[in-house]
DNA sequence: CTCTGGTCGGTTATATTATAACATTGTCTG
DNA sequence: CAGACAATGTTATAATATAACCGACCAGAG
């Protein structure tokens, strides 16, 4: 009889980020928390992107692999998964993104608390950075003004050294605009 | 028969913000654009408020003295306010401040491009802070990555150096935590 | 084992923030 | 006045996010 409602597929992503997936998995698991389906399979969703990903874009490509999803299953997962430092949220784009640092390290804690994106208005890609010097800086001006600094949110918007290397209108994002004759 | 349902108060503020509006005024018809009835008003509520005003509070107060006003009225008055350097946009928020250099000074020239936002998270006060040392660090990261900055948001949560001063739940906005006695 | 308390997710409805699209009115200029 | 453009009115809707309540499930205590 098969009547499953909820049935998600078990390992759906490349395997470069089932190795990430199963990274975070341990991660949480040394937290005494758990990587559910449903989260791992939001985690996965966003790594997949080349770009941040809004939660309702998220929602819909959830459902291919979980029917019955709705606004409530996406963002429980989000609110876990920024818990636990594995993605952050950008503001000027209310859309998601892995955190770098869990990409390319063991990523021994949570992390994220001093980071800074680098948003490409053309092609999307969001870089994340963690400057020692932005950090400093922003410490330092807190402290004269006598504030007591908890979380920052520093996002740069621009063009990004790949997209600075193409014409205006190459192979990115805006093809809307024709060419102008001129 | 005085059928107008545009009709809007002269000059509803303070006397010290009705300065600051007149220097806007001027300030726009330096730039040859114009400070309307709808833009004053809608500016000088954002003035009037020591924290920054949502949308659509705003659009309740503006309601009070222009009827009529509907939720493109106030993101147009806030679309024409953030173009010309008047106010800002709080992300991590979605609310909008005056702009603290135009409170300061003559504001000559459009001001902003590289503000940092204080947020208290307790009593919602936010200051504006426009740190060079931080500027620097930022263009320098952005440069190293090779990434061509166009806008920046920086906005630091935290407590503001009066609720330091204040015990936990003196007269702010959070009164639900109990002090632990640890 | 069963009870129990907590976590997780389903479901429905709604809140909050922002914009599209088109009509109308106002302002300036010649 | 006519024409052009700016500003606003008006209606509807898009996009993002949360509330509230329920039942399924699981882990540990007794
Ligand atoms: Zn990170
Ligand atoms: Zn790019
Ligand atoms: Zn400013
Ligand atoms: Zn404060």
């Amino acid at each position: 009889m098969e009547e499953h409602v909820t049935e998600t597929a078990p390992h759906p992503f490349d395997p470069a980020i089932e190795i990430l997936l199963d990274r975070a998995e341990q991660f949480c698991a040394d937290r005494r928390t758990r990587l559910t389906d449903i989260r791992r399979l939001v985690l996965g969703l966003i790594l997949q992107s080349s770009t941040p990903v809004g939660a309702y874009d998220l929602l819909d490509r959830l459902r291919d692999q979980h029917r019955g999803a709705a606004p409530p299953t996406v963002y429980r997962a989000l609110d876990f998964l920024a818990d636990q430092g594995l993605i952050h949220r950008i503001e000027r784009l209310a859309a998601f993104v892995g955190c770098g640092h869990m990409l390319e390290c063991d990523h021994g804690g949570h992390c994220g608390h001093r980071a800074q994106f680098l948003i490409c208005k053309r092609c999307g890609a969001t870089q994340e950075l963690e400057d020692r010097r932005i950090g400093e800086a922003l410490s330092d001006a807190a402290a004269r003004a006598g504030f007591a600094v908890e979380q920052s949110t520093i996002e740069i918007e621009g063009i990004c050294a790949a997209c600075r290397t193409m014409p205006e209108d190459a192979g990115s994002k805006l093809r809307a605009v024709a060419p102008r004759v001129g």
